[in-house]
RNA sequence: GGAGAGAUGUCCGAGUGGUCGAAGGAGCACGCCUGGAAAGCGUGUAUAGGGGCAACUCUAUCAAGGGUUCAAAUCCCUUUCUCUCCGCCA
């Protein structure tokens, strides 16, 4: 949510911003009503100021005996004014919060302006693996392996699942418990096991909602939703919290499955498993103090590098343009692993600077060295994906023979499983 | 699921209709004291939103929402959450 403070004083400004997304944003309505609601503010302020001390007023003549009902009388009156207006103010407030909270955040000054293909390559590391064979998808690695069941999958509950099957399985999980590992031992993060389902207001907290309420699973008849990713459980972790300054950045990361219900990606990545209903993740979370979190983003792309850097798989690392970032984030950074069977790198982890706009809507805070109350920022950044991390694994280290070199970091958490052969 | 108790400021905790934005304590900040520190003492210490656009002032906030009342932290209702006991369960 951005400051309805700049809304209201620099609205063109936060028109222009908007424009860089390719949007069009029209505050006419949430101006007008944003100042008939300050009018009527005003207006009920001054009748229970009225009413607060003509009460004190009341209270003092009972004590002494006197009579007092010509003043109940008037204020029951006012009483029912305010009533009246504060109605009126709340119908107005319900529609700001809805204005509101469906703008998105502002692109920061650094991002290339244009759209999705409008992104600067920062940088590239590793080499793409050369095949003297044609190398295969690694959803047919995956089958002729017979360590991904997409049919099975499929048969139980449908489209965009996949069950792992003995190697398969226990790389996934390997790569879990790798990923985390390093995080929280060299990286400094502290490993946090969320909830899977949250309740609409970290939805709203961390911006899935009310935009998006179509890309979740909701719970029938429940408030709750399945997390599309550990970010939401693990930012509003800290919400409605001031948190002391002298502990920032906090840094959280996380394990979890994440739920999409990818509405209106049909036909998009249908084989494999680089779009599923279901996937896993390690996420990485920051809470920064705002003078610092540009530094924050920096240090978090490295930290989901890192694991690919180990992992010695080839990428790259963008810079999303003004058109393509995510609804709450100022600037992303992309990291994206080359897939042999696409020749071309794809997305495997998304770093971004929030700024202060989850922070606000989730009401996170901190308190200054002068003592004031500032919201932070925030952060996050898959560290890293790992449905798409085990995809590029079989596709990069895949042999002529059809087998597969497991990565040597990899190994102590497989029992020193060296290959994944038939 | 059944029965009961509870939810107050950064934290702990008092407060059962009017003088409560809220005692007291801790923490924190500043000052005094000290060679330095601790202890002591003193002072200060909520957030949000209005209006003046500065000193200032008003309003709201004691889990959330609604109600009673001239007036609600305090009474009533609903919801959420926490704790205890029972049941059930991995």
């Amino acid at each position: 949510m951005l400051d309805i403070k700049l809304l209201r004083t620099n609205p063109q400004l936060v028109v222009d911003g908007i424009k860089k997304r390719g949007m069009m944003l029209d505050l006419s309505d949430f101006l007008a009503l944003d100042e008939k609601r300050r009018k009527l503010l005003v207006e009920t302020e001054e009748l229970k100021s009225r009413r607060n001390s003509v009460s004190k007023e009341i209270g003092k003549m009972k004590k002494n005996g006197e009579n007092a009902d010509d003043l109940v009388a008037e204020m029951s009156k006012v009483g029912d004014e305010i009533k009246e207006l504060d109605e009126r103010i709340r119908e107005i407030d319900v529609q700001l919060d809805a204005i509101v909270l469906a703008i998105p955040n502002l692109p920061h000054d650094s991002l290339p302006v244009g759209d999705e293909s409008c992104f600067r390559v920062e940088r590239t590391w590793g080499d793409v693996p050369q095949f003297d064979f044609t190398p295969l998808a690694h959803w047919d690695i995956g089958e002729n392996l017979g360590i991904l069941d997409f049919e099975r999958a499929a048969k139980v509950t449908g489209a965009r699942f996949t069950f792992y099957r003995g190697a398969g399985a226990r790389l996934e999980r390997a790569l879990a418990s790798f990923m985390i590992d390093i995080h929280t031992t060299m990286h400094g993060y502290e490993e946090l096991l969320p909830p899977y389902m949250v309740n609409t207001a970290s939805m709203i907290g961390t911006g899935q909602l009310p935009k998006f309420a179509e890309d979740m699973f909701r719970l029938e008849g429940l408030d709750y939703y399945l997390i599309p990713t550990a970010e939401v459980p693990v930012t509003n972790y800290y919400r409605d919290e001031i948190l002391d300054e002298k502990l920032l950045p906090i840094k959280h990361c996380a394990f979890s499955p994440c739920f999409r219900a990818e509405a209106g990606s049909h036909g998009r990545d249908t084989r494999g498993i680089i779009r599923q209903h279901q996937f896993h993740k390690v996420e990485m979370v920051k809470f920064a103090h705002p003078d610092h979190s540009f530094e924050e983003l920096e240090s978090l792309t490295n930290n989901a590098e890192h694991i690919l850097q180990l992992l010695e798989l080839p990428y790259r690392v963008i810079t999303l343009a003004t058109g393509d970032i995510g609804f709450s984030s100022a600037k992303t950074y992309d990291v994206e692993v080359w897939l042999p069977s696409f020749e071309t790198y794809r997305e495997i982890s998304s770093c971004s600077n929030f700024l202060d706009f989850q922070a606000r809507r989730a009401n996170i805070r901190f308190r200054d060295q002068d003592g004031k109350v500032r919201f932070v920022h925030t952060l996050n950044g898959s560290g890293l994906a790992i449905g798409r991390t085990v995809a590029a694994i079989l596709e990069n280290y895949q042999q002529a023979d059809g087998s597969i070199i497991i990565p040597k970091v990899l190994r102590p958490y497989m029992n020193n499983m060296e290959i994944i052969k038939k």
